[in-house]
DNA sequence: TTGAAAGCGCTAACAT
DNA sequence: ATGTTAGCGCTTTCAA
């Protein structure tokens, strides 16, 4: 057969005997060649379709194999217009809650043939919608996005995305097409609940300033207005900027304190702080639970081992991930399914040593 | 133009007016369509090429920008044989240090037009081969994996990659090509000498049992060999499986205490365990560094806010990131350069409030 | 069960 | 500065 003539490069030549042959990613055919099975044939066993005589199947493995052919999926896509990943854009990974979720995502995905590619936005909108412009150029056949609130050309994105879209980790608000998440301003509510409960009465806030994260935002309103039905103000607050840290969790409670020194209860907008917060007071020989309360939210494992649990919130975030990636699985499989699943996961309240 | 004849589909019919137009994805046609200018321009407009007249360049965008169009860079990919991708394999993302080696390599891609896509091994040989054999198949740029440690397998997909690899975070071994990391055999030896000056002698070690995390392994081995140099053995070990956590590094702390009382310093494979270790002890009371000295290893930023800083050996894990999406994106720029680049980089000892 | 032909949406190379 | 042509490596469709 004869090589059709290229505008862009001369038709494979014979290399030079004596020189290493370039590294040339081998093609289908390649293994079509090596293993007299035509090009097609070989597609089909290399993906597993039926239909493919045992024997063709063996001596095309063995070519494979032996060549160490890689198929291409750059082409697979192009060809089949199937784009086997799933985009998933988080704020960072840095917060400790989005590895979780990824990891769910991933349990999630797994036995669909489907792979997470991950993005990321700093909660910055801008590069929000950056990412998901980039995500959407490879054309994912599922987008996962972490909250409901986007610029509009990000919804506008989404909506013309022509695959499923969910949004995660909040159920407040509206979702471009499926939500999976928990309540934020019902999260807060509980917390504020238990407060309530235990009689505390002079109640500190210690949040971040980030004016975009609308799940801190949530949960701070949510806390704030069941309290506040309750007849009860927050009394004090201490915002800070920048990620959570222990650290940061000490200089804030320090700070809050200093100012106002007769709080009973703090509520921490995440468990890091809060957990800072924690040793600080420990270390200050504080009574806790009994003359001051924490609260924190996330249910972050990894605090486990302090030496007291704090009270918290679980987030969720295994469970969204997972659920959230089977929405997208089981859309692919049913295309004809209408959409707009929404799934809202009602987290409880772990009192830990921290609330009396 | 008359669409040609295709096996496929049938040629694009107008759709009957009444109904909401497929989601069929935009393409290149449909801009050019709706700017009035060929679609090799408008592909040359959207990448930014120079040689096209600003006013053609303004209609172009506007187009583009009102219809929505998001380019499909599977097709672009195919089509110039370029993959703006770097395949990033790692054990996990649990683990806390490779969230930060990924924030390196983000960082260190920025403005190459590079983006990672990350696949994980589970610290598994077989899983890792999978992942890279996925992830090859993409046909990346550049492929960026944690460890020299592979299966031959591995290896021979690694040298065939037809692209830069970078093997990080360990330098103690032969790379397929280039390699950026620490040695962790010297880093285990850097804590030795610690202990060794601090005049302490009876040792503890408390590691992970996993065999297959080498970089461990390594730090344990150059740890030893260092004492036995000094004529000081190990005098108790303590392993476990699983993941690191505080709750872990406590429990450890009190069995091999349990076994071996009088032991005066324990090195601890990693920050987390060593965390739990050093709360443990301080709610007993025990005398830190007096009488107990304690050391861990990565420097892990996150436990910063504890009651004493943990002594410990920074893992470089940031600036490795950085670093080896560096030597990717200058092999692109270079792509007669020879490669094998080696980068080692020297991590120092933290004293923190742990060693005497 | 296997093969042949066409083309996915874009870009390289060439032509104008 | 812009347009034309061919084809990237696969998979879909149809034919044998």
């Amino acid at each position: 057969m004869m090589a059709p003539v290229s505008p862009r490069r001369p038709p494979t030549l014979p290399p030079p005997a004596s020189r290493p042959p370039p590294a040339r990613p081998l093609t289908l055919r390649d293994v079509s060649a090596a293993s007299g099975v035509s090009e097609m044939t070989v597609s089909r066993v290399l993906r597993g379709a039926a239909d493919v005589s045992e024997a063709t199947r063996a001596r095309v493995r063995e070519a494979a194999a032996r060549l160490g052919y890689v198929p291409n999926r750059i082409a697979g896509a192009m060809a089949s217009g199937r784009v086997p990943l799933v985009a998933v854009v988080v704020p960072s990974l840095g917060n400790m809650v989005f590895p979780e979720v990824l990891a769910g995502i991933s349990e999630g995905l797994e036995g669909s043939g489907l792979q997470p590619v991950v993005g990321f936005t700093d909660y910055e909108p801008g590069r929000e919608e950056a990412a998901l412009f980039d995500m959407l150029s490879w054309r994912p056949s599922g987008v996962i996005v972490a909250g409901l609130e986007h610029t509009e050309a990000a919804r506008a994105m989404l909506r013309r995305a022509g695959c499923p879209v969910v949004e995660i980790m909040d159920v407040d608000g509206e979702a471009v097409d499926a939500a999976v998440g928990i309540s934020h301003a019902r999260a807060g509510r509980l917390t504020a609940e238990a407060i309530l409960a235990s009689g505390y009465r002079r109640v500190g806030f210690l949040g971040t300033k980030m004016p975009l994260d609308h799940r801190a935002r949530k949960r701070f309103e949510g806390f704030r207005d069941r309290l506040a039905e309750a007849g009860l103000p927050i009394a004090a607050q201490e915002l800070y900027e920048g990620g959570s840290s222990l650290l940061k969790g000490r200089e804030m409670t320090a700070a809050i304190l200093a100012r106002a020194r007769d709080l009973d209860v703090l509520y921490y907008s995440n468990d890091m702080i809060g957990a800072g917060g924690l040793l600080w007071l420990l270390e200050r020989g504080a009574d806790i639970p009994g003359t001051v309360g924490l609260a924190g939210f996330n249910g972050v494992e990894l605090l486990d081992g302090l030496p007291r649990r704090l009270a918290t919130v679980d987030a969720c975030r295994r469970e969204i991930g997972r659920r959230a990636a089977g929405v997208v699985a089981r859309r692919l499989q049913r295309p004809e399914a209408p959409g707009g699943e929404r799934v809202e996961l009602t987290p409880t309240l772990q009192r830990g040593d921290t609330l009396r």
